[in-house]
DNA sequence: TTGTGTTTTATTGCCTCC
DNA sequence: GGAGGCAATAAAACACAA
């Protein structure tokens, strides 16, 4: 037998002691590593080395006595190896047996056992890291939805200022036709959103986008997109409105806030950037 | 001291790979 | 078919509150 081998004594290693060696952590549950010595006189399983090796040592157990917890020393070396290489080539299993008298068959089980434990908590990291990203996204999706209601209850503000000049402007100019308000209802979706920069109110109250899930077409004051048949060849006094840049009334709400949905409404939005023109559109029926 | 919950050690059965 | 891995489970050992 070799000299100086750990003896096995289970008061060393009472349950519930953790080692988290990867991440230098030595947690014992509020107990203290006991010295072998004073170990050795709580509860010695082995009075000798010797004893360890004992191939009738199971036999001679009493069968209450059936499972043996580890000594602290021969937990930390196998987290040792285990932090090296979590799997045992048979080679390797025997050597630590060896050295650490015990059956290869009990290494091979605590390896089994250990990767069992990793894999639970690497389940737990997996699912607070997923939720913490759902909790992220989750915060993202409510602010964008307040910012939407926000957006929508600016548009019926507009809509209603323009209800009021429409009035005002002599019936010729409008080409005998009424103009409708913008819908505001996703039932009333129209094909073209707009963002309407509200020139005619006092305050820059900044910007809207109706129905952020159809396609986004930017209008052109000058050349605009809309089809003329759309507002049968007549289209309403339409202002020249200042984009942002010229007018630096930018409310701190990017673009990119409000065409964030998709790759195709920033592709629209890019287009209408370039464009250089936003303005106002009467709903023409 | 005792009941309960947790951790650790060990077993069993199934599956995959060589 | 044997060896080894894994999931499920049992059971011992332990922690801790009441």
């Amino acid at each position: 037998m070799e000299s100086g081998r750990i003896f096995f004594d289970a008061s060393a290693s009472r349950g519930n002691n953790m080692l988290f060696l990867g991440n230098t952590e030595l947690a014992f549950r509020g107990r203290s590593i006991m010295s072998m010595e004073e170990a050795s006189k709580r509860r010695p399983f082995f009075t000798s080395p010797d004893e360890l090796y004992d191939e009738e040592y199971y036999e001679k157990q009493s069968p209450e006595k059936k499972k043996h917890r580890l000594s602290s020393e021969q937990v930390h070396l196998l987290e040792k190896n285990f932090e090296e290489e979590n799997k045992l080539e048979p080679e390797r299993k025997t050597q630590l047996a060896k050295k650490l008298g015990l059956q290869p068959r009990q290494v091979a089980v605590w390896f089994q056992n250990r990767r069992a434990r990793w894999k639970t908590k690497q389940l737990e990291r997996d699912y607070d890291v997923l939720k913490s990203s759902y909790d992220t996204l989750l915060s993202s999706y409510d602010s964008i939805m307040k910012e939407n209601e926000k957006l929508k209850s600016e548009v019926v503000s507009l809509n209603e200022k323009l209800q009021v000049q429409a009035k005002e402007v002599p019936e010729e100019t409008l080409c005998d036709k009424k103009v409708d308000p913008l819908p505001v209802d996703e039932d009333m979706a129209p094909i073209f959103s707009t963002r309407v920069e509200d020139h005619l109110s006092s305050g820059s109250v900044g910007s809207a986008v109706v129905d952020e899930g159809s396609p986004q077409v930017v209008v052109d004051s000058v050349d605009s997109y809309f089809p003329a048949d759309n507002y049968g060849g007549c289209m309403g006094p339409v202002e020249r409105v200042q984009s942002e840049q010229e007018d630096g009334s930018d409310d701190g709400r990017s673009y990119l806030d409000v065409f964030v949905a998709s790759e195709t409404e920033n592709q629209n939005h890019e287009e209408g950037e370039a464009l250089g023109w936003w303005t106002n559109m009467y709903y023409v029926g």
